[in-house]
DNA sequence: CTGAAAGCGCTAACAG
DNA sequence: CTGTTAGCGCTTTCAG
């Protein structure tokens, strides 16, 4: 690979010349510009990541620490993450920390400040203490889907409001005639989909029912885990004629159940998710979900990432204001085919 | 963040000591390993990557290249890949190529040979020129898929035997004692998923079966591609009692199809992929596939990639013997509840 | 066993 | 306008 003093050497000139002309700093004559561009062609030179990182104290990667990019909504979160680096400059690291708060201080360790500029943090089960001192070593933090808007977390982020996106999902089955909901609690770690539950809650209690009265169940964030919860849910309240899940994933496996259990949906159970990933326009029928804004936040987390980075010349922390949060527009219902009016008005 | 340097100050002694003690390189004696150590402890000294990349001349991530990462197969890979490369010591960059080979071509053309060292290809649309070409500027390149076993393509790559994967898929539908099959071929780029076509050829022809009987739709590699396929597959000819795809998101657009067109799958249609993605365990019926290999051909890809890295000190082309090809175990069928045998024996 | 010195490829002042 | 001079943080001979 040809370097910066090749390329100036057969352009007859130095390599901050060649610089120069590369990034449009300091000016350089019309003749010797030309000159460079043309060696430039003729070897077909490439800067050097690394060694320009090295100079300019910055790096060309940002990270994204997600559990497991196999979980289908990551990869669409991860495309729209790529997208908006890229266009700031930047490459984008995966990083799997497959649930395992060790592997995620692994990568933050090894990479954050050094390979990486900044990180993007998806659901992943990390330590807030290691983004705290990874912030604290100059490597901006943000978290990318923050669940409760008010209720800031301490580190920057990007928040959505998923309580509101648990009321619309519990509302549109309120006003399509549903009481007797079941809901699925999708939650890997403690307290994520907290906030989405605590929505159906609010929307019971506005609704007069006595939400104490609508059977729960947790189950992992998978279709098995709604599949399963969604049969112990009917076993044991076969009466529900909808289903309320956290999660869209949960969501297709309560479809699964039902369809088992010889039940139609949505004649027979209602069926609505939260988030709007791809899967849930191709099941059958089509799952009805609040769609939150994923292209959205992807977006606002590369921006504010960028604009921390910006902030923070070479490792000088912001002063100690609050972190900043942004907030996505809301979330917004998407009816389906997987909900409809319950059969029975008399349970 | 600390440096070597100062770590060698509070140690007392110099960077190169501490480098030495940090890589067990040159022997260095108890007590001053003991001294860097805690020192080394107590900054919490992190290498600084980039500069570490620079001095060694290598770096310490490999991309993946990939055509989007939100089709639901790519996932699944990129993870054992990044598993695999983490056990390596590289951290993993994804490009998402979006089926442009101009975007293709300006991340190898940035980041091969100087931000990764090596560059992993999934389909991705890419020129095969410009893999030559980063190829020769020092990052080697491994094709992840190959799909023709017995036809090297010109580059390093694992192949994975789809010519008998298609074969499977029909030998299984003929044995089940259907006749008339109709299949879809999933060619985004010309040429790909022509070795399955190749197989299913080849079992209908070792059936006796006039392969040339047997109508063909091309679509797009989506659900959405599958689904249309098999519905104009229907309409053309009703009298068809399975359907063959090369690839599962067709096949499963296949049981959408069928069930809007009132068929019963398995009873009145029979339905079969390749690959064996997570979604074919999760559709109604579970789809019969032919399972391949996808952990094994990503461990073989990143290891081929770490061979020829390593056998390439600085840029040195190896020999103009030609390329490796690494063959995976054979794919194998994998019989779930979408195919039985046809329900009327004469059509 | 440890230190001194050179350099990876590039950028960034500052002179000329 | 262009060249000179220092590094960025680390590795790596090669002396001591």
């Amino acid at each position: 690979m040809p370097t910066l003093s090749e390329v100036a050497r057969r352009a007859g000139c130095t390599p901050a010349t060649v610089s120069n002309v590369l990034r449009n700093r300091g000016r350089v004559g019309a003749l010797t510009r030309q000159r460079v561009l043309e060696a430039v062609e003729a070897l077909g030179y490439q800067p050097h990541l690394a060694a320009r990182a090295l100079a300019e104290g910055r790096a060309p990667t940002i990270a994204l620490m997600v559990s497991s990019i196999a979980n289908p909504f990551y990869p669409e979160f991860a495309l729209a993450v790529e997208r908006a680096a890229r266009s700031s400059g930047h490459f984008l690291i995966i990083c799997n920390t497959n649930e395992d708060p060790l592997a995620g201080r692994a990568y933050l360790e090894q990479i954050a400040g050094t390979l990486s500029e900044g990180v993007l943090v998806m659901n992943a089960n990390l330590d807030f203490a290691d983004l705290h001192k990874t912030e604290a070593r100059g490597a901006p933090v943000v978290l990318c889907m923050w669940e409760r808007p008010h209720e800031p977390p301490g580190l920057p982020c990007v928040a959505v409001d998923f309580r509101l996106a648990g009321q619309l999902a519990a509302q549109h089955l309120l006003e399509l005639g549903h009481r007797r909901i079941g809901a699925i609690v999708a939650s890997k770690a403690a307290g994520i989909h907290a906030a989405r539950y605590d929505g159906f809650v609010d929307a019971l209690r506005a609704a007069g029912l006595d939400a104490a009265q609508a059977p729960v169940r947790h189950a992992r964030d998978t279709t098995q885990g709604g599949y399963r919860a969604t049969r112990e849910l009917l076993e044991t309240h076969p009466q529900l004629t909808a289903i309320f899940a956290t999660n869209d994933l949960p969501a297709l496996g309560a479809l699964h159940a039902a369809a088992d259990l010889g039940l139609q949906v949505p004649h027979d159970l209602s069926v609505v998710g939260i988030t709007d990933i791809q899967l849930a326009q191709e099941s059958r029928p089509a799952l009805t979900t609040v769609a939150v804004p994923t292209v959205e936040a992807a977006e606002l987390a590369v921006s504010l990432l960028r604009e921390l980075i910006e902030a923070s010349p070479r490792g000088i922390r912001a002063a100690a204001k609050a972190p900043r949060v942004c907030i996505t527009s809301a979330p917004k219902l998407v009816v389906r085919g997987s909900t409809q009016a319950p059969r029975a008005e008399r349970s």
